[in-house]
DNA sequence: CTGTTAGCGCGTTCAT
DNA sequence: ATGAACGCGCTAACAG
């Protein structure tokens, strides 16, 4: 960002103008209490009115490695991702690291290629949302010494540090909430079960649904092929015009549920008085939709936070010494208009 | 990210093993024309066999710079500011460069912590969409040779690269729309003016009606304090509490018309029967509103590939012969719903 | 087309 | 608490 000028300064300009070694002006640098009060006050003076700026890479040269963390993730507007995104600026700026942003535009080439430019770059760490869940790849990766947090991809065979959301958890919210307030036939719009917080949240629906000893036959499930609001449209268009209309209905995400509800009105079905809906993320959508949407809210900063403080301690301590960590997020009900109460006129 | 095994592989090893020198090496790596096809393939070879991955700490200390470009924004959970991001990521993979990421947090101290960051790093130049239109801090920092390329803040008295919209056009393009569908009295729910893009857009909304020879009391204008979903049905429902609904509202951004909508439709006020309604920005929110929202598009990504192109120039060309580029891009009109034709039942 | 070489700016010994 | 000296891995300039 910066051509110096000319007469370059560096630690030597920097020791010469404060009279003291070039040693002594890293230390103020670097361990400042390593560093008399006098002494550094005269070398930050120096630092001051020449205004030097340390080279930051030089120092990663020496130390083998850059105060750099990678964030690779599919699709930086996904709001997901963007919100994970602060949450790891947030504790990257904290800890004096930069961050690397690497969106792979949902291709796994360009994916890899990110990790190994990250490599060169000697980033200190990786964090990634990974498009496939390939471990080989990220196994061998991983063996090269290199130091990467999952993210939302908890994988219990696997060896290395991970953060992630409990989906099963989120899909047992959902439902529970849904089962305490409607009494008839529920259903699940979901995604393909190839993906896995799809499965997991279906898995946790199913959960909530035996837990209450309910019969496993009050909630169906629609799987769609995209979870956009277009495919929560036509899935929930199809099933008016079938006529079979669940009291409640659990979206695996927020576009989704927008979708269904867009059908829903759209054809005079009254939400929240016919039908209830839940969403899944919390997204912004889901307070902006046609009825503010009822969701599950992720601790999407918490976890994006998580994952830098994983790396730096992966990166920090010694090889060996580290143990891995699974960190996992509890995800939340947040209660809107779409799954209010249903007002039961007496009578 | 890595830590290479002890017996580290740098060009040296890479040149024994293919027994040519280090500078051959080098040039294969960066410009591999320069070298004979025999030559290189077997220096490729032996880049493969050591699994050798080149430092680019040590390059960009050599170089003087680092192939890195900081994207500096105020919230990377705006999704305009995450769309611009994502056309950064994909012109600065391309040119084999990186995307630090900052995140100002809407916070004047930490921008400029990110700007010194940067520096500190050697980026090759920084893309800012600044918070603060502070022009003595940004031609300080241009005046240390900072590249810079503002992102959205066009300013005739700024000396250096820009990219930004063409606000005015945008306010425009929406007003004019809205004169060609509707008859009645128009209203424009604006941002404060002390925000360039809302001042732009009320000029551009008051130009459109003025080049048709209309009265200009045809256009009202309601100024809220902040551009959120919530102000704006606030606003809308005391415009409604007070009987005067005009024919079409134009809102500076899309949570404004989202919050205008929910209100208007809250109140038994059909979109787009009674009012038109167009918004700005034409971000996701505007295809899944309540009502399918009309609103201007904004090129975000070719903005964001822009501001990669006009950075690196600026990088690479020599600090004389470079000349300071400003590219406004056009916005455009996306027609949805929210303003479609009336239809007029005859009679 | 290829080899040789001189630093780039800094962190880190190891003395003092 | 401070100073002197070395080398990290690479690029660029030049010689051949």
């Amino acid at each position: 960002m910066t051509r110096p000028a000319r007469p370059r300064v560096g630690l030597a300009a920097i020791a010469r103008e404060a009279g003291v070694s070039v040693g002594t002006v890293s230390n103020v640098l670097n361990s400042p209490d390593r560093v008399a009060e006098a002494t550094r006050g005269r070398v930050l003076e120096a630092i001051q009115s020449l205004d030097f700026i340390p080279n930051g890479a030089a120092a990663a040269m020496r130390r083998g490695v850059n105060r750099l963390i990678g964030l690779v993730v599919p699709d930086i507007t996904n709001p997901f991702y963007s919100a994970i995104a602060r949450g790891v600026s947030e504790a990257a700026d904290d800890a004096g690291y930069g961050v690397v942003l690497c969106d792979s535009h949902d291709d796994p080439a360009r994916e890899l290629q990110h990790m190994e430019r990250l490599a060169e770059h000697r980033a200190a760490g990786a964090l990634v949302a990974p498009l496939t869940a390939d471990k080989n790849r990220l196994a061998r990766l991983r063996a090269k010494g290199a130091h990467l947090v999952l993210i939302d991809r908890a994988d219990p065979t696997e060896v290395g540090c991970s953060v992630s959301m409990d989906d099963v958890r989120g899909g047992a919210l959902a439902l529970s909430h849904l089962l305490d307030t409607r009494d008839g036939d529920l259903l699940l719009v979901n995604g393909p079960h190839s993906i896995p917080q799809c499965a997991h949240r279906a898995e946790g629906a199913l959960l909530a649904v035996r837990d209450r000893g309910e019969d496993e036959s009050r909630l169906q499930e629609i799987v769609v092929d995209e979870m956009t609001s277009e495919a929560g449209y036509a899935a929930a268009t199809k099933l008016v015009d079938s006529g079979q209309i669940p009291a409640g209905i659990f979206c695996t995400n927020d576009q989704l549920a927008v979708g269904v509800i867009q059908a829903l009105i759209g054809r005079s079905i009254d939400v929240p008085g016919d039908v209830a809906v839940v969403g899944y993320g919390d997204l912004d959508i889901a307070a902006s939709a046609p009825v503010p949407l009822t969701s599950i809210d992720q601790p999407k900063l918490a976890l994006g936070k998580a994952a830098v403080a994983a790396a730096l301690l992966e990166a920090t301590e010694s090889a060996e010494a580290h143990r891995h960590s699974s960190h996992v997020f509890e995800p939340r009900l947040v209660l809107r208009r779409s799954s209010a109460e249903i007002s039961r006129t007496p009578g």
